[in-house]
DNA sequence: AATTCATGTGAGAACGTTCACACAAAAGCG
DNA sequence: CGCTTTTGTGTGAACGTTCTCACATGAATT
């Protein structure tokens, strides 16, 4: 319990050094004479000494730490991304400073500020306004290195890694249709920021607003769902797309009960990511449906249980982990060289096939057909 | 991008003052008058100064930062612990920084380099070696305040915070006895440090080494189900405790599926943690067995899935994020009082009942029963 | 009028590094 | 031998705070 902590001085007196020479061989930076960097390590090790790392944080202006802030750190989806995040900063020996900001502009704020204060030397942020995000752009233009995760921010230009979601929606969805599904419910989030709504996105054919890359996924994926129908040359029906407005299992199960148990119920579910595959789950329990008998599902996001259910449960698999991964890469090279063009990088996730999709025949046959 | 960062010197030139009176209102700290006060406010704001943390750490001795140290991130178990402690961090306005051990020495004593490195201010850990630990006890030497969660370590005289892992896991197997199961298989970790072996812990009787507290939670999960046996009057068999000794669901799986093989297969299993679960759920699918007809199951930690499975899964629920929320808070007060008495929590999981585990009608009849 | 006392303020030394610079000694070069 | 260059070391000023003093005021008390 002893308070002494040793500093450079004490060695360098020790060593019969000054406390420049000292620090050269410690902090190893400039010239030192083999003799006399073996009389200060020898010091050192006798006194125990280790370096300050926040003295000299200070006057070298980096911390060697990174902040990140996601919605949610309990959510498999961002568990598994700040894996990916943690291990590039363990392997280049920096610290990681973690918030959430539980999809709330305000605690995104708190948390941005906090790691500004803490001056990391840069942020991975899964932006939860995509549109204004005025403390995201005031950091950048403050100079401090950034790399946006799953989603992106309208005129920000910065780094940024998230997923084909349209084209894999489109893709699976697309599946689905080929499998001889018609009626199939798509349930998702579609929460109302940033003017958009279900009317503009359906309102063009084919569906596609130019800025769509700057909503949620969940939009994106419904505009994959759309597409999917357009290809196929199929209308898609409004009253098929559960809007769930909040990331709530709860609501989701709620909703996804209604429409199964509407007139028309659909032949087939897709869920847009693993919160909406929760609560599906929870409905098609609650109203007794077999998959794939009385229903087929198909759901973004793999989680652990879909490998093991009975039958397997088929997703569209993203790389979460190295999704992490790669935006620490972006990251550290950002903060090494400032200047360079800010790289945007979109993964491709694929389908997983396990069996929750039912063959339907269609009185046409079926044309195409799943690879299996 | 401008460089020019805005210190207390230049707040005190602009209102007027020295720098210790502007470090007086902008740290409030020491006098002020009110006129002063004013004066360098407005300046402070129309300069739009921030203090520098840094700085402000080095002399005051304090980062108001703490660190945690867990096997994984991206396992629920520990996911959910570290929003718990992430919540509270951030009602204190304290920064978090997480490292993982992934279950091995060496990356644990890196990460707890690291944190103290970092200048923490206190750190909670769930220790993997909970008989050595030679880091933890010279960082506890060292005087930082730690908090230990899930795991103790022997002979370390810290905070701490656990589940009552021997009486509630004996209390599950009572409940799986009392249903009528004979044949319970119990799938755990059990690795072999610290020297416990299956072999001793069953040597007396009743079983329970003194020093079990110190020893990885699937040990004490394994007395449990052994006590729970004694108490019952019922031997146990050494054959139906599956040693998966590494912390992996395949393993699990694989270990499982020989046991539900076999010549004489348990009638129940009880899965010791979350991984172990989802190995044995791979297990079930992969011999094809119904859940509660063929097997039933009753697994230690509740996760998402297990309440919509059809039929739903019986699970010891550890109360997780409370875990953290009081780890956390006992870390402040800690870092508050370092002075005062250490001290040792347990919480209470409660078994959640979902009807994965069937009645059998034994000879005797039921005797005594699950409440339900 | 002299003494206390609370209330403010400022000068300057910490905190533990790194960094720019000066400078001595040794070495290379004509 | 004088000159530059290299190699190595020391001095002292940063970095941006907080903290310990000293020391003014002016009011209250003796």
């Amino acid at each position: 319990m002893r308070k002494a902590t040793t500093t450079i001085a004490d060695v360098a007196r020790k060593a019969n050094v000054s406390t420049a020479t000292a620090g050269r061989v410690l902090g190893n930076y400039g010239y030192a004479s083999e003799t006399v960097r073996k009389k200060v390590q020898k010091a050192a090790r006798e006194l125990g000494y280790r370096p300050n790392h926040l003295a000299r944080s200070l006057i070298r202006g980096e911390t060697r730490t990174i902040g990140v802030v996601v919605g949610d750190i309990q959510s498999p989806f961002y568990a598994r991304i700040i894996r990916g995040i943690s291990d590039v900063a363990r392997a280049s020996d920096m610290g990681l400073i973690i918030t959430n900001s539980d999809e709330a502009t305000d605690l995104e704020e708190q948390s941005v500020e906090l790691l500004m204060d803490k001056k990391v030397d840069g942020m991975i942020v899964s932006p939860c306004d995509t549109i204004n995000a005025a403390h995201l752009r005031a950091a950048h233009e403050a100079g401090i290195p950034m790399v946006l995760i799953d989603r992106r921010v309208k005129g920000l230009e910065v780094d940024s890694i998230s997923l084909d979601s349209v084209g894999s929606a489109r893709a699976g969805v697309g599946d689905l249709l080929r499998a001889g599904h018609r009626r199939i419910a798509l349930v998702a989030e579609l929460a109302g920021t940033g003017g958009m709504t279900i009317e503009r996105i359906m309102s063009s054919s084919p569906p596609g607003p130019p800025d769509i890359n700057y909503h949620y996924p969940s939009w994106q994926r419904l505009l994959g769902y759309l597409l999917a129908h357009h290809d196929a040359g199929i209308a898609p029906q409004s009253d098929l797309i559960c809007q769930v407005k909040s990331y709530s299992s709860k609501v989701a199960a709620k909703k996804a009960v209604e429409i199964l148990r509407s007139d028309t119920p659909p032949t087939a579910l897709f869920t847009a990511d693993g919160v909406m595959s929760a609560g599906v789950m929870a409905a098609v329990k609650e109203v007794g449906a077999r998959i794939p008998d009385d229903i087929s599902l198909l759901c973004f996001d793999d989680l652990d249980w879909m490998e093991f259910m009975v039958p397997g449960i088929d997703a569209i698999s993203q790389p979460r982990k190295q999704m992490g991964q790669m935006a620490a890469r972006l990251l550290m090279e950002r903060i090494a060289d400032p200047t360079s063009e800010p790289r945007v990088l979109d993964l491709v996730p694929r389908h997983v096939e396990r069996g929750s999709i039912r063959q339907i025949l269609t009185t046409e046959g079926v044309n195409g057909g799943p690879d299996a």
